[in-house]
DNA sequence: GCATGATAAATGAC
DNA sequence: GTCATTTATCATGC
């Protein structure tokens, strides 16, 4: 009975945020330009977390998300993916 | 040094958009995941609450109990301790920034 | 109505 | 044993 309660306010779910639009283009440029290995270090993740203001867990559970949802969608549109391989191709920020 | 890759390093632009990425493979057949019911995740957390290592006796019991493998006992409270530890560490991180700011 | 971030089972490296 | 993961599920944002 206590932590069905406990689940009401200690639950970072119920207080899920979305990341601000640079910290995102940040993840998503490194995890596209690392796609062969898209497993960033201890280090690379302390880099991300501090340029996006986010904690490492955060850095560990967004690549985890991205992973596994980029693995569903392959065959698909993927225009992301696009998106980024030409931005990286010419080296020029949106 | 790793070649295992295209000609070009990352070959994801030029039309073809099926790509070789050995990450995206899972070859090991994984059981679904299947979240515990109320009975079962309150009586394990009753458990862990006198110790958060439980002897074989007692995973055997619980297992038993609640209807569950000694092997996702085992495995509940491996995942649990670690749920705690990143709890703790979540606080300890709060009340710092707490003595930070207060102090200044 | 899905996109997204966080959590809960389950696996494997070490 | 710990611990970084994979995966499905949850809860929320919009």
């Amino acid at each position: 009975a206590v932590m069905i309660l406990r689940s009401r306010f200690l639950d970072a779910r119920r207080k899920r945020r979305n990341f601000s639009k640079q910290a995102s283009e940040i993840l998503n440029e490194y995890f596209y330009s690392h796609l062969s290995n898209p497993y960033p270090s201890e280090e690379a993740k302390e880099e991300l977390a501090r340029r996006c203001n986010i904690t490492m867990s955060q850095v560990s559970n967004w690549f985890g998300n991205k992973r596994i949802r980029y693995k569903k969608n392959i065959g698909k549109a993927q225009e992301e993916a696009n998106l980024y391989a030409a931005k990286k191709a010419a080296g020029v920020s949106p | 040094s790793s070649g295992s890759l295209g000609p070009m390093g990352v070959s994801v632009s030029c039309g073809g958009s099926t790509n070789p990425l050995e990450w995206t493979g899972q070859v090991t057949v994984r059981k679904k995941r299947k979240p515990y019911s109320k009975f079962q995740t309150l009586e394990l957390e009753k458990e862990f609450l006198f110790n958060a290592y439980v002897s074989k006796q007692k995973r055997w019991e619980l297992a038993r109990n609640l209807n569950l493998t000694e092997r996702q006992v085992k495995i509940w409270f491996q995942n649990r301790r670690m749920k705690n530890k990143k709890n703790s560490q979540r606080q300890a991180s709060q009340t710092q920034n707490n003595n930070n700011s207060a102090t200044n």
